[in-house]
DNA sequence: TCGGGGAATGATAGCGCTTGCATGTATTCC
DNA sequence: GGAATACATGCAAGCGCTATCATTCCCCGA
């Protein structure tokens, strides 16, 4: 065996086939006649033959890969989406390209670039875009996906919620419950603010008080809980609910509350967002919004499939919902 | 504009010079000559030229790639490191290709052949291998790069510590904070073993009793707390600390230990393993063992870029140690 | 018996880039 | 001042595959 790697070229040989039948076999098994096939096979094991994708992707452009953009991946509420969305992806044949954007244009910029340069199928994306950025994407044949949202306009397709929606429900639900206080605690970013003035004018409509307010950073998460509660210690009167912009926030809010005697939910109720597996797993489990994450995958996933057949999806905006999930902690 | 992505080619003619020039400013801009460079910057902001890495790939048989293989997401003491570990690759102008294993060796042997189709630089790894994936990785000239732990004959090199010293060390600092009776909670994998064994073997050698024991489902997390807490229950005697395989097992048993009217530490005490940020935020803050995850993602990285260069690491295990923080819950 | 049609395979021209070698031009040294 | 040297660039041969088109071979119906 030649030290350099083997190629279609050694396979085919050994084979008695031209490499053309070997390509042909590789990418779709069935298309050759089956003693050719078992030759082949042969060939392959004998030469521990690798395809390599660099040289089809070249040839065919197309990559099989797509790019994945997250913003963190800490204590994220995206956690078991994007678990998902890697698992599913891979068993579709296509690989992940993962990028973290942090909060930052120029990063998120880059890694888009990166993706592009390897030519990839599709890009998913959580976050926020640039005019600059866009107008790169645009011009791509990749197919654009944004996630956990539902933009008026998307880009190439969005799969998600209406964060406004949600904000409405979940003010609703304090008032069914009989909450007459609510604090929010907001992550600094443009969904998690939708969501608060959502809640904010629906509140107004439907009860009475103004609601106090903290905000986070981004991402929010478990450790930024002991500032907001200090914060709310410090309101002229106590809330008797506050709602979280994920649920390691309201994970911390909690542990907080019962660290400084007070009992949830009878003296101060906790919601969270995004039920994460730790909603339903916490003392007292945590009332939250779920949001199907698997579907927001299977959805995507989908997309890109038949964008790749050259059927674009019918709907650019597809909206998974959400769910208020009532447990015990509000 | 030409429809199509713009090439090099376009990029030379219209800064007239030769692809071969081009090729040079994109991949080094500080050899060719200033004022070249310039025209070539203007041209490539003209034409909107995005390289194409597959091609560029196939030509120079680097891909800037590298496979990053992890067992999970979610509540995963790796999130710190992977995040360090994507960010610092990224950094380092090596995109990411992530890959999610779970137990399956079948699963880790598709995600290697994948990453090796795409001739990746390197693989970083952190799960076990087959005979057979083995071989394979062996054979490919990228780089492998085992992380979480030194094996005695790495494939490549690994960048870890000794679980048996840290199991070793915690039976000591168990000792020397007075427990007399700790009870175990290990995940069903091979390092947590190797800890949980050199333990025993040290609490054996230099204290009486025989600890208990639990194990759960890897990945070992959060919602594992309750069982593994009610199995101590059961126990004749209630242990006086509980070690966890994790910091979220760790956050878990102290929820279900102060819900059930336990005081930690006093009552009980506890400890993690990760330091991952929940430990040093939760109520009580929880005694961990701190490992230096982005060491382990600079010190892979300075191995790849070595490896790149030609000169391989001089050690191929690296050893980044791993330190016992006392905190309030042990 | 012969032609038509389909299935399986082969030949080959790229895909867009990198890189060793050749070439040309400016700089340096004695 | 001429040779030696360094520097900037061009030329062109691939890298390993895919996809188009052409070819061969068989089977079948008229």
């Amino acid at each position: 065996m030649p030290a350099r790697n083997p190629t279609l070229e050694d396979v085919a040989q050994r084979a008695r086939v031209s490499t053309a039948t070997v390509s042909r076999f590789v990418n779709n098994a069935a298309v050759v006649a089956p003693d050719t096939a078992e030759r082949i096979r042969e060939a392959i094991a004998e030469t521990g033959y690798i395809p390599n994708m660099l040289a089809g992707g070249l040839a065919s452009s197309k990559s099989r890969m797509v790019s994945v953009l997250i913003p963190h991946l800490s204590d994220s509420m995206f956690n078991d989406t994007i678990e998902a969305m890697v698992e599913d992806l891979s068993t579709a044949g296509l690989n992940v390209m993962l990028g973290i954007t942090g909060v930052s244009a120029e990063r998120t910029e880059q890694l888009i670039r990166d993706a592009l340069s390897r030519r990839v199928d599709a890009v998913i994306s959580s976050g926020p875009l640039n005019a600059e950025t866009r107008e790169l994407v645009r011009r791509s044949p990749a197919l654009f996906i944004q996630i956990w949202e539902l933009p008026a306009d998307p880009i190439g397709i969005a799969v998600g919620f209406s964060h406004a929606a949600a904000g409405r429900d979940i003010a609703r639900f304090a008032v069914s419950r009989g909450y007459r206080r609510p604090h929010l605690v907001t992550a600094d970013g443009a969904r998690a603010m939708e969501r608060r003035d959502a809640f904010l004018a629906e509140w107004r409509e439907i009860a009475s008080g103004e609601p106090s307010l903290s905000t986070v950073d981004i991402p929010s998460r478990f450790g930024h809980a002991r500032r907001a509660f200090a914060e709310m210690r410090r309101l002229p009167q106590m809330p008797d609910v506050v709602i979280c912009g994920s649920d390691y926030l309201a994970m911390g809010l909690v542990i907080e509350a019962q660290s400084a005697g007070l009992r949830v939910p009878d003296d101060l109720a906790v919601m969270g967002f995004g039920n994460s597996a730790i909603a339903g797993e916490m003392r007292p489990t945590i009332t939250t919004v779920d949001v199907d994450g698997r579907r927001i995958a299977r959805e995507a996933i989908a997309a890109i499939t038949s964008h790749q057949k050259g059927t674009l999806p019918d709907q650019r905006l597809i909206d998974v919902g959400f769910r208020i999930i009532a447990r015990e902690s509000a």
